[in-house]
DNA sequence: ATAATGTCTTTTATCGTGAAAAAACATTTT
DNA sequence: AAAATGTTTTTTCACGATAAAAGACATTAT
């Protein structure tokens, strides 16, 4: 089958929703920019567009001739990359429950399982690998280590002496430093968010991603940036299967943040240094109570 | 091609040095275990054995029949795996000049020039990312961040938190553990390369990963025990490339470490604080002053 | 009965191949 | 002349195929 075409595929969606907004579309090179795919992508979406009738297409003219109907989008899940399907795959598969620790992961086995080939599978799971949850055996295949206590411990930890190193740097940046206007924009959605709080609490969890990765980045420091990917990831699957309390740990993380901003802003070390400790803390109370504790299993 | 069978070929290798030291071979399986090999290389490895005269083989009887003369083992260079291969080649482009941040990185290229397939090539990049050196563009090429000064100090203050921390919970580390006779063991090595430095002060590079992996390990953190990786590559080529002083660099290294290890073995924190410090100073500086400074690149 | 050897099956590592997408080059339009 | 469009070339991504290596099963020896 070689190559899926879930780049075209994504970015026509995308494309089709720059229609509802012009009268007529800007130029191949300012497309490409937008979408962020290449001039090549963007003349397939023209041609398609112009042949469904969605515009009129004429060197430069672009013009918009009828707004998209919902059957003109493409399936949402032909969108995806094959490495983001692998990994969903994989993923529901490691939580699923009976993925012990220990037990080895087949290339194969997987790959026909999911329906894709093993190269793909091979470089996710070397991708994957840096997370910390597998491990390769020299010419052998992969050893699941587990999303157990020990592995949310090692993370918290890690994580805990990154930010509050962060934390600490992000305070001391000049008062004309960008940031503090970006710190401004979260403290409001933050606000907002806390109003409404009762129907719009799953919005929490990017809105959360978006603040730390802010405050990491005053680190200036990208194997601290590049961490924060391992913690994403995490959270972003324990958000979606442990949904006991929700409302409610959202609740107090969204106060918990809205002091933490209110400490940067202070630039008060001390502050900074409490608000911080006291959010991580229940950020790791949070991720330890969702796990089953298999203490007893052997670890290697 | 497919695949090359340096797997085989390297055990072969490390093989014929048994012989020296016996007039028969143990069980297959035995042998594999002591090789690392699966009993399937093993049998090859037998077979060419008998093929050569070296070794009479039937059955459970694996008898000497001579010693192995050098032109009994394979050549080196037929012995690395792939990947070693492309990290050579692809270091030494890095190291040898004209490789400015920022240039961009062609797999295709690579993999013709280093005679290999793109598929290897891939994924040793993929691997090699982890490292920070290199960064991939969403559906398009990787881009070189350079070995620049950025990095050295990017990588030593993180060396510096998780080295400090490891120091810590190895002191604190009860004195049944192991791991107090691990550290006596070295000690004694670090004595011995001390005395005769002066004709064996290469040595040192291998004495220093050992040192420091068994610290590190005491974090009990795979985070940290695996980000000793991104040191040891680093420190591997510098090794290579800067040969200046040497021998002096290493003298004072060993000192260093000296200090260090009579500083845990006090168990006083201060102290341990402080020599490791100290020698992470030392190494900071040391790894600094090889990086030529180009602070006026374009460093997105 | 345990542990080795002998044989067969499965998995991993690597390549060449081809379609998708990017990038480079050539030509036209404003 | 600058910026767009049109055309061609190159590179990335993903697959199936194949030899090396690992692993599983069957048989034999202690």
């Amino acid at each position: 089958m070689s190559k899926s075409n879930n780049v075209y595929k994504d970015a026509y969606n995308r494309g089709l929703r720059l229609l509802d907004e012009t009268k007529s579309l800007p130029s191949e090179p300012e497309l490409g920019a937008l979408l962020g795919v290449s001039r090549t992508t963007i003349r397939s979406i023209l041609a398609r567009m112009e042949e469904t009738g969605l515009i009129a297409w004429n060197k430069r003219s672009k013009t918009v001739l009828r707004a998209p109907r919902s059957d003109d989008f493409f399936p949402e899940e032909e969108t995806d990359t094959l490495s983001q399907i692998i990994e969903r795959s994989f993923m529901r598969r490691l939580l699923a429950g009976g993925a012990e620790p220990g037990m080895q992961i087949n290339e194969l086995e997987l790959a026909r399982e999911i329906g894709v080939g093993t190269t793909s599978v091979r470089e996710f799971l070397i991708r994957f690998s840096r997370f910390g949850l597998i491990e390769k055996r020299r010419n052998s295949h992969w050893v699941l280590k587990g999303f157990t206590r020990a592995f949310a411990l090692e993370l918290t930890e890690i994580r805990e002496m990154f930010e509050l190193r962060s934390a600490a740097a992000f305070a001391a940046l000049p008062q004309d430093s960008p940031v503090w206007a970006d710190l401004d924009l979260l403290e409001d959605e933050h606000r907002v968010l806390a109003r409404e709080i009762a129907t719009r609490f799953n919005e929490f969890s990017e809105l959360d991603e978006r603040f730390h990765r802010l405050i990491h980045r005053a680190s200036h420091n990208r194997f601290i940036v590049d961490f924060y990917d391992v913690i994403a990831m995490i959270f972003h699957y324990h958000y979606q299967w442990n949904k006991a309390q929700e409302r409610e740990r959202n609740e107090v993380a969204v106060g918990e943040h809205l002091a933490y901003i209110a400490a940067l802003k202070s630039r008060d070390l001390g502050k900074v240094d409490a608000a911080c400790r006291k959010h991580l803390k229940s950020a790791r109370h949070t991720l330890l109570t969702s796990i089953p504790d298999r203490a007893a299993l052997p670890q290697q």
